[in-house]
RNA sequence: GGGCGGCUAGUUCAGAGGAAGAACGCUUCCUUGACGCGGAAGAGGCCACAGGUUCGAGUCCUGUGUCGCCCA
């Protein structure tokens, strides 16, 4: 075995190495035959319209880092892949792709247009495959589906005609949002609403048999005056009590239609008289309905003025908003035009304005499915963490309307029901049927498709098997936990929620972990309309899969939404630069290693190796509480402070003594033996979000058991090495170096000279160990320690710290000022301190009040605030006698 | 209009009742045999504002401002 490292480390070949080992391994299929507890979750599925973006990236992190951590935890583990259909967005795409050629769906027909579609989705579920491949997602690719895959569309069927028939679904002429673009009726959600500045014009309808006398209406929309049905007022608005009962003629018709009374219209807006246009306004619909009133449409299903709009007919709804002004002007019955900021319905997809239109639609009642989601997440049967999401969905769930899921397109789960021509009857079916149920004669289905979200709302079962009753659906249903954006609580979540309830009778998922938004330096979300889209492939190609996987989980801190920046991505590669080199340095220095296994040494462990094996522990432990709190930030600032920090700027410094020196073969092999652990610990621990790096160097480990860290076991807490004594005497011996480095830097005492300083302590933990410790500070302070000598003289650089007196002997001659200067300004704060310390015990309700150790602590810190205040006031008072 | 979240070092963010933290950037020094994608040391903060609770408030409460999101 090679146990030597390259000089530098190489991403891209060993994370495509590595995949291929873990894939050709079958690591990631969980095994037949075990029964220990299961762990599972299911991919959110990317669609198959193009790439994957940083939110991708974030969210496949973070579901690795589950997976992973759980399988080291020897739980049988599932991460469940595939990709969504994504009905519209798809169809849009290849639309778009036929136009660049000339042509369109509606020349090639249904058919040929669909095989387009499944060409597009080949191509593209290969491409994300990959790109998850890249990012070192570690899902049972044996096991991975698709939206439209005939066992998942059977269980779409099945779903349909159980809720068909028992009434859930039904079909009815009401008014939907309607993209005249995508020409499909979308549920609510699908409309986004964004403020949109315009005009409000004030209209004149003149009231019939009163001449010259007007009511005005203020609205927005100018061009729906050609299917109005009524205005309506207050009953209490006394503006308009006396025409309640009359009749108005719409402007630009000689039409007349009635003035109605409604305690729903809004005083307030406008002039408070509210126009009527039933087929193409939601609230007007509904009070078009309340009223019975007639429902005329004048625009098109394409977003065209149709013939019941006159002379308009024909012209889009601009142009004859623009038509129906001049027509108003001419005629003196626009009263006013103001500037005027309202919200507009966008579609999801394509972002067009929606236009309200009166259709045959199929709906799904809501208000029976929701009742026991609601309670599923007030009872705790399924969780939101971060726990504040839980009121975005119970807001929306007590408010739920029907979900309108008939789609106008080609792309997705044909609806399946049929109609008889001969006979009438509508019927839901699971096969395909030629014939009527009830009387033999031809049928035809339906010609819409389900929205995308019915057969997403079934993901965590479906993929399962589901409605076979397989052995997936009896180990990994419920799932563990479900990784998601806050952006489809609704769409997404909800919906599994109620489906998961009402066809496995519980919850889909135990856990809902909601991400954090990704977005730019600049606190914007990365989109690429915008231009600021970081793509996290070219990011991997450059700073390798684990680099960008490190920095997202970095940035991943409970309840805010994470800004990433190339230079996030240059830190996290900089720490596998170090994590690569200090491993290189544990591998450089292993001439004459013996394995052994660490208990044996116990004995003989000195005070650097039983600190740093207390700190493993503790870091262990934090790292276990973190991930699982889902708090991946925390889990991996802590490693990596301890990597950094403890293990490469103390642990391996202080073993170089030992490595270096050939006398003592005894020590040199226990030092070994805790450098190979504790690598092989911090390995283990940072597989999680960075795989690749890990398990490479894994393989040079003279002491691993396993082919592969990635199945190899998570590391246990060790109780004989928690935190004691050592610990804060490591603390202090720290606190000497740096202040021995400090005083040397102020001084400029060159490196290359070992300088002798003499030091009295103050405190037992100090002096009962010097002899253990005293060869730490020489060497990592460079310099020779005197202990308790000569004290202190003029012309010596003097520190303190906790417990210990420093008094360095300097060569030549200290610049006075500077001294002065320096020494002043640590003498102002700590008279600061002592100040706030001071009055804090100088309070008779502090005594009374606050805890004995808080008191204690202050009592302490007052002492030594005062020792170091009057030894700082002397000081210079010596330096300025020079 | 209702709701949620943010406001802490130049920048991006941790910290959630008892001495203000990290990363990046900045300053000074270092060709020390793992690493300059490095090492050592350092500068830099009325923790948005105003009240309150408390012996004690970035931290809890109530307002205000401001930015961002969601719903109507």
């Amino acid at each position: 075995m090679n146990t030597q490292l390259s000089q530098r480390y190489d991403a891209s070949r060993t994370e495509k190495k590595w995949y291929r080992f873990w894939e050709n391994e079958g690591l990631f299929t969980p095994s037949e035959k075990s029964n220990k507890p299961s762990f599972s979750i299911v991919i959110p599925p990317p669609n198959v319209t193009g790439f994957l973006h940083m939110g991708h990236a974030l969210n496949l992190t973070l579901q690795d880092i589950l997976t992973r951590y759980k399988r080291m935890q020897g739980m049988l583990t599932l991460w469940l892949p595939g990709t969504d259909h994504a009905g519209i967005a798809t169809q849009n795409v290849v639309e778009r792709q036929l136009a660049a050629e000339g042509t369109s769906r509606h020349e090639l027909g249904r058919d040929l247009f669909l095989q387009r579609v499944w060409d597009w989705k080949d191509t593209y579920r290969k491409r994300i495959v990959n790109q998850l491949k890249r990012m070192g997602a570690s899902c049972d690719w044996s096991r991975e589906r698709f939206t439209m895959d005939e066992g998942l569309s059977s269980a779409v069927k099945e779903v349909f005609i159980r809720l068909f028939e028992e009434g859930l679904i039904y079909r009815d002429t009401y008014i939907v949002n309607r993209c005249p673009r995508c020409e499909t009726a979308l549920a609510d959600i699908e409309v986004e609403h964004r403020e949109v500045s315009s005009f409000l014009y004030f209209v004149r309808y003149p009231i019939v048999n009163r001449d010259n006398r007007f009511l005005v209406v203020a609205t927005t929309r100018p061009e729906t005056i050609l299917g109005d049905v009524a205005l309506a007022v207050h009953p209490d608005d006394e503006r308009y009590k006396g025409v309640s009962k009359s009749r108005v003629f719409l402007p630009l018709l000689e039409k007349d239609v009635p003035v109605i009374t409604d305690p729903y219209v809004d005083m307030e807006f406008g002039t408070g008289v509210l126009k009527i246009t039933p087929a193409h306004d939601m609230f007007d619909f509904e009070l078009g309905r309340k009223h019975n009133l007639p429902c005329l449409q004048v625009i098109d299903s394409k977003g065209y003025m149709n013939e019941q709009a006159g002379d308009c007919a024909g012209l889009s709804r601009d142009e004859c908003r623009e038509k129906v002004l001049t027509l108003l002007e001419k005629k003196g019955l626009l009263e006013d035009t103001q500037a005027f900021t309202h919200s507009v319905g966008h579609c999801y997809r394509c972002n067009t304005a929606v236009e309200p239109y009166v259709s045959k639609q199929w709906f799904v009642r809501m208000k029976e499915l929701a009742a026991p989601a609601i309670q599923a997440v007030e009872k705790g049967e399924t969780v939101f963490i971060p726990e504040r999401w839980s009121k975005v969905y119970y807001e929306w769930m007590n408010n739920i309307r029907d979900w309108c899921i008939s789609r106008q397109i080609w792309w997705g789960h044909r609806i399946p029901v049929y109609y008889c021509d001969a006979c009438g009857t509508t019927f839901a079916h699971r096969g395909s049927p030629s014939e009527c149920v009830d009387c033999g004669g031809t049928v035809k289905q339906d010609e819409d498709v389900l929205d995308t979200w019915f057969s997403s709302a079934l993901w965590p079962f479906s993929t399962l098997g589901w409605p076979e009753n397989t052995r997936d659906v009896q180990v990994f249903y419920p799932t563990s936990v479900l990784v998601t954006g806050f952006d489809i609580i609704f769409f997404w979540v909800a919906r599994m929620i109620m489906m998961g309830l009402k066809f496995m009778g519980e919850v889909p998922f135990r856990e809902i972990y909601i991400t954090p938004l990704v977005r730019d330096e600049a606190g914007k979300k990365m989109s690429k309309s915008a231009g600021n889209a970081l793509d996290p492939l070219e990011v991997v190609e450059r700073y390798g899969a684990d680099s960008l996987r490190f920095s997202l989980a970095w940035l991943t801190i409970q309840g805010r939404d994470i800004s990433l920046s190339m230079n996030h991505i240059e830190a996290a590669r900089n720490f596998m630069n170090k994590l690569w080199n200090a491993s290189r340095f544990v591998f450089m220095n292993l001439e004459g290693f013996v394995p052994f296994p660490l208990e044996k040494w116990e004995e003989s462990y000195e005070l650097k190796d039983r600190w740093i094996l207390s700190r493993l522990d503790t870091v262990i432990h934090s790292a276990n509480m973190s991930l699982a709190g889902y708090a991946f930030g925390d889990y991996v600032r802590k490693i990596y402070d301890f990597v950094w920090g403890d293990f490469c700027d103390w642990y391996i410094e202080l073993a170089k003594a030992d490595l270096y020196q050939e006398g003592d073969r005894e020590k040199r092999n226990r030092t070994q033996n805790v450098l190979v652990f504790l690598l092989d610990r911090i390995l283990h621990l940072l597989h999680p979000v960075i795989p690749y790096i890990t398990e490479e160097i894994f393989t040079h480990l003279p002491t691993r058991k396993m082919d592969s860290l990635m199945v190899s076991r998570w590391p246990v807490e060790r109780v004989e090495f928690a935190e004691d004594e050592d610990g804060s005497l490591m603390e202090r011996v720290q606190d000497i170096i740096r202040e021995i480095r400090f005083l040397r830097a102020e001084l400029s005492v060159s490196p290359a000279n070992t300088c002798r300083v003499n030091v009295h302590f103050s405190d037992s933990l100090l002096t009962g160990n010097v002899e253990i410790f005293r060869p730490y500070i020489e060497q990592l302070a460079n310099c020779e320690i005197l202990v308790n000598g000569k004290g202190e003289k003029s012309g010596m650089a003097t520190g303190r710290v906790p417990g210990a007196d420093l008094f360095m002997e300097v060569e030549g001659f200290i610049e006075v000022e500077k001294e002065v200067e320096r020494l002043e300004k640590k003498l102002d704060g700590r008279k600061k301190d002592l100040f706030r310390v001071r009055s804090r015990l100088g309070n008779p309700k502090f005594l009374e009040r606050a805890p004995e150790e808080v008191i204690q602590r202050d009592e302490v810190r007052s002492r030594e605030l005062e020792r170091e205040k009057e030894r700082l006031e002397k000081l210079i008072e010596g330096i300025k006698g020079l």
